[in-house]
RNA sequence: GCCCUUGUAGCUCAGUGGAUAGAGCACCGGACUUCUAAUCCGUUGGUCGUAGGUUCGACUCCUACCAAGGGCGCCA
């Protein structure tokens, strides 16, 4: 355990139950930040009410039977109750070292690891991917990596739309445009185009109506000339994802595609279950579940419905035989939907039949990860200059673009092929970063020159911290791995600092775990970099004054550059060694 | 109409019931013969939407209201 807050907690903890005995049970005893000091513990105030003593009495005494001397070089109780902790360096030290050879830089794995289902990206077939699938995909992308690092199983699963009425005019469009030639338009990524012809069609001509919905019949029946024509545009579209996820370097490939098809023999089986269970109920023709406390328009109670009055079954069915299959084939322990916010009524609803029906029992649950739009310069959803979505190949091909662009001002010594590669990094992590890196849950604005701003919170910064380490060690000539056992001193105050934040590596990505929100980690990087960088300023490294100084920040610098290597890393984002 | 989310500096955003609410941008002023100045250091800037309540203590929890966005029966 590496980090010194976390660590003198379990002693302060210690200190109250002491002190407080029963009236310490409930006392928030947490160790946090501070700006006076290292650390500060505030509990003192709550357990002084509960005890009827004096705020500063208790905190004094926690003081007395708190064992700090090894690791604390001051510990005061200033204000009205508040213990202010200062930690010594030698302590620093160990706990650098620890987390230096540690495979893991001090990252404490799961307790309990589980089994850990995530549905996210979920593009539809037969139609772009634009902005709107980039936050699903980059933050689901982040949760996949950061709960497999800290031990968990982990399933990815891509919700792809391949499935409903659309595809009986999609299916059509084909046959009359000849396989070869819609083969020809879908592959050259024009996908959009291809559905806006095929729903002009549908909604100029009657004829294709009728032949849409007779497609859709013969398709859900089974018919092989059907599927076989399904599956050709199933499959470009499945190429087309792959290519896309390859320029972002998100970890889904192919075998990750779960559409929706892939649950329709499951369908039958859920409104058998439900039957059983004597939760379905027949409302205006359909087959419905009415969950508790839902409630509709005229404030009725509004049902999840299962099987429609034409007989066919809806998301809502095919969301509940998700759960199944996920809890049942998968043995999920926890299934995290990376999915708009929109949808958050709908995953209510489905979780609550789901528990009812005794498909989801706790401890196992079902989290929506939500999240925001993300907005123009206008406020509104981002869209183009001609007010179309913004497709995301074309937006990651201009962020790298841009990113060329001032590669080449600032850096322009490197090899082209360098820059080539730079350009694709920095461009690729800036889009990453921008989206990951504000609270999930809101809105975010999307500005070209923020996100690739070399200052403030963006990714170039912290990028650029982490090249100049390499530059340091490119230099001189020095092997990264040969100083991971180098005994470190802290003495510089920027030194202490940045030796600090390290440290809090492993409960700064376990604060991001449980919340399922990246933006907590990002914060953190950005403090390791611009902790880093002034450090940089204040404290020569290859001109050190001594060998022992020289060689204590080699190490502090291999392990920061190693952490935020790590911790870009967990995010998605790479972190190249020259810009 | 009901429900959900959001509201913090001019702008973009952090903020775990705790002390004096923090960054970046912008503005202004400094620092390159130096391990990458793509950087650093400093100044300026606040009714935390409004009003109550709970609490020793509230940006944080509760209630009401205001504003913006979203959802509310057979699309997914």
């Amino acid at each position: 355990m590496a980090d010194p807050i976390v660590y003198v907690g379990q002693r302060i903890a210690a200190a109250f139950a002491k002190v407080g005995g029963a009236a310490a049970v409930g006392v928030d005893t947490a160790v946090r930040a501070s700006d006076r000091a290292d650390a500060q513990v505030n509990g003192s105030l709550a357990l002084a009410k509960a005890m009827g003593l004096k705020p500063h009495e208790v905190a004094t005494k926690v003081l007395e039977v708190a064992d700090l001397k090894d690791i604390c070089s001051d510990a005061q109780v200033a204000g009205p109750g508040f213990i202010n902790l200062t930690f010594n360096n030698q302590f620093l030290a160990r706990e650098l070292m620890s987390s230096s050879v540690s495979d893991k830089l001090g990252v404490r794995n799961a307790t309990k690891p589980c089994n850990v289902v995530i549905d996210y990206s979920a593009p539809n077939v037969a139609k772009e991917m634009h902005v709107g699938h980039l936050r699903s995909t980059v933050i689901g992308d982040a949760l996949v990596r950061m709960l497999t690092f800290v031990g968990n199983t982990v399933v990815r699963e891509n919700h792809v739309g391949d499935w409903g009425t659309p595809f009986g005019m999609l299916i059509e469009h084909l046959v009359d445009s000849g396989e070869t030639h819609a083969a020809n338009e879908l592959s050259v990524g024009d996908l959009d185009s291809f559905y806006r012809s095929a729903r002009k069609k549908f909604d100029e001509s009657e004829p294709f109506q009728a032949r849409a919905r007779a497609r859709v019949v013969l398709l859900q029946s089974g018919d092989a000339e059907t599927l076989r024509l399904w599956k050709l545009l199933v499959a470009e579209s499945t190429r087309y994802f792959q290519m896309i996820y390859r320029t972002l370097g998100v970890l889904l490939e192919d075998t990750d595609i779960m559409g929706e098809s892939s649950y329709n023999k499951l369908l039958p089986q859920v409104v058998e279950r439900l039957g059983k269970l004597k939760m379905l109920t027949t409302s205006d023709g359909a087959e419905v579940v009415f969950a508790e406390g839902f409630v509709n328009r005229e404030n009725q109670p509004l049902p999840l419905i299962i099987r429609k009055t034409d007989g066919g079954y809806n998301y809502a069915t095919s969301d509940l035989a998700c759960v199944i299959d996920r809890v049942e084939r998968l043995n999920a322990d926890l299934l995290l939907y990376v999915v708009g916010a929109p949808q958050a009524q709908h995953l209510q609803m489905v979780a609550a039949v789901a528990k009812q029906a005794g498909w989801l029992q706790a401890p196992r649950e079902m989290v929506h990860v939500s999240f925001g739009n993300v907005l123009g310069a206008d406020k509104k959803m981002l869209k183009t200059r001609s007010g179309d979505t913004v497709k995301l190949d074309a937006l990651l091909t201009e962020a790298v673009e841009r990113a060329a662009a001032a590669v080449s001002e600032k850096n322009p010594e490197l090899s082209d092929a360098a820059k080539t590669n730079i350009a694709r990094i920095v461009g690729l992590g800036a889009v990453k970063y921008a989206d990951l890196s504000t609270d999930r849950i809101k809105d975010y604005t999307f500005d070209w020159d923020r996100m690739l701003s070399f200052d403030g919170n963006t990714a170039p910064y912290l990028q650029y911290a982490h090249a100049r380490i390499c530059s340091i060690f490119r230099r001189a000539n020095i092997d990264r791995a040969s100083v991971r056992n180098f005994s470190p001193t802290i003495a510089h105050p920027a030194e202490r600092n940045l030796a600090m934040r390290v440290l809090q590596f492993d409960s700064a990505l376990w604060d991001t775990i449980d919340k399922y929100s990246p933006h907590r980690l990002c914060t953190y990087l950005y403090d390791l970099a611009a902790n880093f960088s002034s450090f940089y300023e204040q404290c020569p490294v290859l001109k050190a004054e001594t060998e022992t100084e020289r060689d204590s920040r080699l190490m502090l610098c291999d392990l920061t550059a190693r952490v935020m290597q790590t911790g870009l890393g967990v995010l998605g984002i790479e972190a190249p060694e020259q810009m």
